[in-house]
DNA sequence: TCTTGACCTTCCAGTGACTGGAAGCCCCAT
DNA sequence: ATGGGGCTTCCAGTCACTGGAAGGTCAAGA
C-alpha cells in the first residue's frame, strides 16, 4: 500500500503519516523506488493512532498506548491508569473551559451590544472589581 | 517602572511582556539606559491582556479587544459580537471534550483494570465496531 | 574604588502536532 | 517523449510563549 491509499483508510493525512514515521510511532517499509510501502499492521497502528488522538490523548500516551496494546504480557492495570490519568486531564479542562463561559457569559449578558461605546465587557476586562460587581450584582 | 514591578503587578512573566512588545500589543518607553520604561497605562493593558487570554481569547482577538478598548467612538455591539463568537468557540470545545470524555469513560468503565491482558480500552482504539459494541451494550 | 549580585538587554532555540510549499524523482498512459 | 499524478525530502510556519546564553547596568556594601 502507498501512503496516498493508506491515509485514506486510515482517515489521516499523507502528512501526518509521514511524521508519525519521522517520530517513531510507525516504521513502514520501503521499495526499491524509496517509496513507503504499508502492511495491514501499519494501517491498523495509524487507525489506532487516529482514534487516540481523538479522544485527546498526546502524542507521548499514543506512544505508551501502543506499547501497550503490542505488549501482549500487558496489564489491562496499566492501559486503565493512562486513560484515567487522560480522563482526569479532561474533566480538568472542561471546569476550566466552563469557568471562562460562566465568566464570558455575564458580561456579554450584561452588554447591550448597541451603537453606544459603554461596554461592561471591555469594564470587566479592563478591571476585575467590575467583574465581581456584575457577578455580585447577578447573583445577590 | 521596571519590567520586573510591572509583571509583578500586572500577574504576568517578563518574558511574556517582552513578547507582548515584540508583537506590538503594547509600546513601552525606554530610558537612557535601553530599560523599558513602564506608564500605568502600559500597565492597565497588560491586565486587561492578562484577564482576556485568561478567558481564552486568542492574541489577535486580544489585540482587537484591545484596540476597540482604546476607541471611544466604538460600538459595543462590536465588542458583543467578538465575544460571542468566542462563546461559541468555548461552548464547541466543552462539547468536543465531553463527547471525548463520554467515549473514553466508557472504556474505562468497561475496563476491569487487573492484572490480565485483555482490555477494553485497546480493543476499543483498535477497532471502532468494539468501541461501537461496548456503546451499544451500554445503552440498549 | 572595587566587587558582588540582582536586574536588565538581545538573540536563538525549543515546545506540540502538525501543515504548506518548493524542488525534484518515479511511474504509467498516451 | 510528454504529461500528470504520486512519491520523496527538506525547510519554514503555526501559536503563545519559555528557557537559556551572553553581556550591559545599577545600587549596596567592604
Amino acid at each position: 500500500m502507498n501512503i496516498k491509499e493508506v491515509a485514506a483508510r486510515a482517515g489521516l493525512p499523507a502528512k501526518t503519516i509521514r511524521y508519525y514515521e519521522e517520530i517513531g510511532l510507525i516504521r513502514p517499509l520501503r521499495g526499491a523506488n524509496g517509496y513507503r510501502s504499508f502492511r495491514d499492521s501499519d494501517l491498523h497502528k495509524l487507525a489506532f493512532l487516529g482514534r487516540a488522538r481523538s479522544l485527546g490523548f498526546s502524542i507521548e500516551e499514543c506512544r505508551a498506548l501502543l506499547a501497550l496494546y503490542e505488549d501482549q504480557s500487558r496489564a489491562s492495570s496499566d492501559v486503565k491508569a493512562l486513560a484515567g490519568k487522560h480522563l482526569d486531564q479532561i474533566a480538568a479542562k472542561i471546569r476550566e473551559l466552563q469557568e471562562m463561559q460562566a465568566t464570558l457569559q455575564q458580561l456579554v449578558g450584561a452588554c447591550a451590544g448597541d451603537q453606544r461605546p459603554d461596554c461592561p465587557i471591555l469594564q470587566g476586562l479592563a478591571d476585575p472589581a467590575g467583574l465581581t460587581r456584575i457577578k455580585t450584582d447577578c447573583c445577590a
